[in-house]
DNA sequence: AGAAATGTGTAGAACGTTCTACGGCATCCC
DNA sequence: GGGATGCCGTAGAACGTTCTACACATTTCT
């Protein structure tokens, strides 16, 4: 009792045991009787010991993961987070966020910081970075990466089916008989493959294919007035478009503000849908017409297949997590 | 070169020097010749070694900082982390985010998990417990509180001045010519002191009593359907008010509503004024009058306050940053 | 010139676990 | 009754650092 900690030492010395035999217990490894159990067992709650999980890094498992978020601004995180965590709610993992940053050097510097606190496992949401360093990443320590298209034998994946999420929109768009129908994208100079946004367009692109219609592809930005600048632009011309599917609903908020100051009625003169259903899409006052993707479903998946991998699997798994169209007061039939 | 990692040893072996001399250039620690320090930094980068942070652990630092989030989904959160991660950016102290719920059960086990894989120190935002359980936990590591008022000598506090924020807009509004301003609240059973919402209505209550007005504060709870329920009943009154300051940004949007529903108009017919200045608060859709806690600058300050205490500082430091008022369009001079 | 001080490097013990060997003791089988 | 077989428990070496002692060499002081 020197100082703080109490140690395995002291519970084995409080039990009359050696360290070995708590360690056993403590991990619930073979054999151990039932008083040794016994033994052990009380003298863990009488001094409340907690196995000190940096000196189990040194030798095997911290029962830490690590969860890198690349912009801790995005709306949908805490639910991809409850997932996670409700997943692993009653295993004996503890989850940590480490907050990447959008750069790739940040985001590099933060995962070689969980590898570096020996994290039996790693997420990555939405990594900005090379498939090489991805692969650098994963041969040190199991990955699942969430919201990246393309996957790779030496990770799993879990995205959102985002094809299939456009396309919903689209054909809830063109079942209330629309055909001059825009898509707001993302102008995006990363190098990096299949992101979310390119996956939503090339949906969109398909869709309208399938419905024999002709695509009207906008890039600006998924900020608020990104999607101000570029409705503004589309509802310009002469043949303006009938509703605009804005890539997220960030950038959808602005197309609504752009349909204000243009005098247009939301949905009679414009239907307006956006991507991602983030908390304020449903207040009354905003009423948005969204794709909803399930984070908790999608973090839940992400947290199944990590301890897969960290339990032996090698075989590499994609996950798809199917969205949802939530029907909202943002889009109705065109006029006329 | 068996497996995985480089260590320590590695280094001193490729250097041809012994492993305390590698340890004492890493760490910067007096005793080293220019050459040793040359030699041995040639090698670090030849073989691309890290200090392995879990046996680190074992002796001393870990370079590594906790954040204990309370409720995710709080909107100025990546405003807190930003000023923390901003003002350690150029340290070597990393930080990571602990997801701990809104039940003090959770949170205590997430606290407990931060100590035992002894992370340096912990900020605590918004943390749902007594101050017995904090001071156990700040006699395991230093410990900051941010968003609580009251402060304990074992820790320090960081808070916005919820009290002045509050003055900011009751003088806003009188100012504006109300005399009739409501304030809407959160019901809270848990026997925690000191939360902001507590102190923001104690702060309105003093400043209605400063201008010789009769406060009238209303307890639903902050969400958009408590602001919502809260307006209405308030709204229904013989002698409604003509401003209503809620004393959070989402229970505003629930009044906004109310008034929508009420078919007032904003701000002519009722003055409506928000806390926090979430994100959407200032969409020219919204734009919505708050009271703006410097997220950046209360993250930032935490981390100061952190660091310095783990330096040494051993006398308590509580920090209040002052609010500013954002108005906005929704409030104006009353139609009387 | 000898003693003291300073500067530079190393040996080796910690830190708190896990886990491989192995030893002791019953039990079982022929 | 003696060897094989299980079961239970322990000793002690790892894991990758840090840090206190100390050894040795050089410089400074008297």
């Amino acid at each position: 009792m020197t100082s703080g900690r109490v140690t395995i030492a002291d519970v084995a010395r409080r039990a009359g045991v050696s360290t070995a035999a708590v360690s056993k217990v403590v991990r619930g490894a073979y054999g151990v009787s039932a008083e040794m159990q016994a033994k052990v067992t009380q003298a863990i709650d009488e001094l409340g010991y907690r196995p000190h999980a940096a000196a189990r890094a040194l030798r095997g498992r911290t029962y830490t993961l690590g969860v890198m978020l690349s912009d801790t601004r995005n709306p949908f995180f805490p639910d991809i987070i409850e997932g996670i965590t409700g997943r692993l709610g009653d295993t004996e993992y503890q989850v940590l966020l480490g907050p990447g940053g959008i750069e790739p050097k940040t985001q590099a510097r933060m995962t070689d910081a969980m590898i570096d606190r020996s994290m039996d496992g790693l997420i990555l949401i939405s990594p900005v970075m090379t498939d090489a360093e991805l692969a650098v990443i994963a041969a040190a320590a199991p990955v699942v990466v969430v919201g990246r298209h393309g996957g790779a034998a030496a990770y799993d994946a879990v995205v959102d089916d985002d094809v299939m999420g456009a396309r919903l929109v689209v054909d809830h768009l063109v079942g209330l008989g629309h055909t001059r129908i825009a898509h707001i994208t993302h102008l995006e100079r990363a190098r990096a493959q299949g992101l979310p946004h390119m996956v939503r367009a090339e949906g969109y692109r398909q869709a309208m294919r399938a419905h024999g219609l002709a695509d009207d592809v906008l890039a600006t930005s998924f900020t608020e007035e990104g999607g101000f600048e570029g409705a503004r632009e589309l509802l310009a011309r002469d043949d303006r478009p009938t509703a605009i599917f804005a890539g997220a609903d960030i950038a959808a908020l602005g197309v609504l503000r752009a349909a204000d100051e243009a005098g247009l009625s939301v949905p009679e003169d414009l239907s307006v849908a956006g991507y991602d259903n983030i908390g304020i899409a449903s207040l009354k006052r905003i009423s948005l017409t969204s794709v909803d993707q399930d984070g908790r479903v999608i973090g839940a998946t992400a947290a199944r297949l990590l301890v897969e991998r960290i339990e032996g699997r090698t075989r590499s798994v994609a996950s798809s997590v199917s969205p949802t169209l939530i029907v909202r007061g943002t889009t109705g039939p065109p006029r006329h």
